[in-house]
DNA sequence: GGCGGTCTGTACCGTTCGGTACAGACTCTG
DNA sequence: CAGAGTCTGTACCGAACGGTACAGACCGCC
């Protein structure tokens, strides 16, 4: 019936929302099983490296789809206006207007820290950076650019922290306005 | 020698950090009683709660905390603009420039979300309300003051993640100035 | 010095943890 | 259908988990 049957990669959503909703250290393989509806002996066939291969697996899948859907349309040929704009809606529908937790800055703030120090800088510099090119590339200075980029990501980032914590996505959906015009207000 | 010996608010420090270091669920036991210097029985003894308890407490005097260092100025008598700026650099000491993680956010983003939902949302909450009074006594209008607030809380929270996240404080430093300036820039 | 209560380290409870071993059910090839 | 190889559920391991029980160390007090 089906093909030579799951494959890695199909669990890994499932996968991430065990990990962003209970870190790192709250994701037991039981629950993780569950969440996946695979045995111990299927998880271990397909990440032999346990809990810290799932995790970097998770983090390498977020950072390819934040590569191919807001890194890359960034840094990208489209009216740089138009292309931080697609970034908002893009990055609103991804977290769910806030509800939904980052994981890379969850595990930023602690839960794994040491283990994937590594991949969650380059994640958050490739996204200041590739911003900031886009702001460039709409005429801004680069010193400028960099500075509104990292206020933007980091608005952002606090934005679901704050959201979870008021539980109001209405909080979230003011922020991304505010960056908007932020970034818009700096162009002329 | 010593007192009565040690009283339960005299290991809240301790405590405090290994919550922040691990979160809830990776703070285990043990870790706890090395970081304290406490068996389990003292512990329980302090809590009979266990650790939801012990994080209870945490909570609650970091909330004390904030409201004695920070949101009480800001409520106060004294000239706004300075409330604001003392509030800046108090903040900036107690997370030691991005450093130190906000254990209140971290909780937020869902290490023991259900568990503490009522005392995470009432610490910002608090801390926006307090801010935003301040800026009205400067002169603001009740709703930018309100939006301005707002986006000051959830830019340091965000500061804190990307400060950690690429390991270099000067971001955080560079988001102080940046809300800084927008509370200033506001003001006339 | 004895007393009563507060405090604390140790041993232990049942449970769950991350991780391993392995038998057998599957799919494909011939 | 036979065989090789891939996949997967179950049972199991030692360690660590959160939590409890309790004997005794320690204290101010008389």
């Amino acid at each position: 019936m089906r093909r030579p049957l799951t494959e890695r990669h199909e669990v890994l959503p499932a996968l991430a929302e065990v990990f962003r909703e209970h870190g790192f250290e709250g994701a037991s393989l039981t629950r993780i099983g569950q969440a996946t509806g695979l045995g111990k002996g299927s998880l271990y066939h397909f990440f032999p490296g346990g809990k810290t291969e799932m995790a970097a697996a998770v983090l390498a899948e977020i950072d390819a789809w934040f590569e191919a859907h807001v890194f890359a349309p960034l840094c990208g040929v489209q009216d740089p206006e138009r292309a931080v704009g697609a970034m908002l809606e893009s990055i609103g529908r991804y977290f769910h207007s806030g509800r939904r937790v980052c994981l890379v800055g969850l595990f930023a703030l602690g839960d794994a820290r040491g283990t994937f120090a590594r991949p969650v800088r380059t994640y958050f510099r490739r996204w200041v950076d590739a911003l900031a090119s886009a702001l460039v590339r709409g005429g801004l200075a680069p010193a400028s650019a960099a500075d509104l980029a990292e206020d933007a990501v980091m608005t952002i980032q606090g934005a679901i922290v704050l959201t979870r914590a008021l539980e109001d996505p209405r909080v979230f959906e003011r922020a991304g306005s505010r960056v908007r015009e932020r970034l818009r207000l700096k162009r002329r």
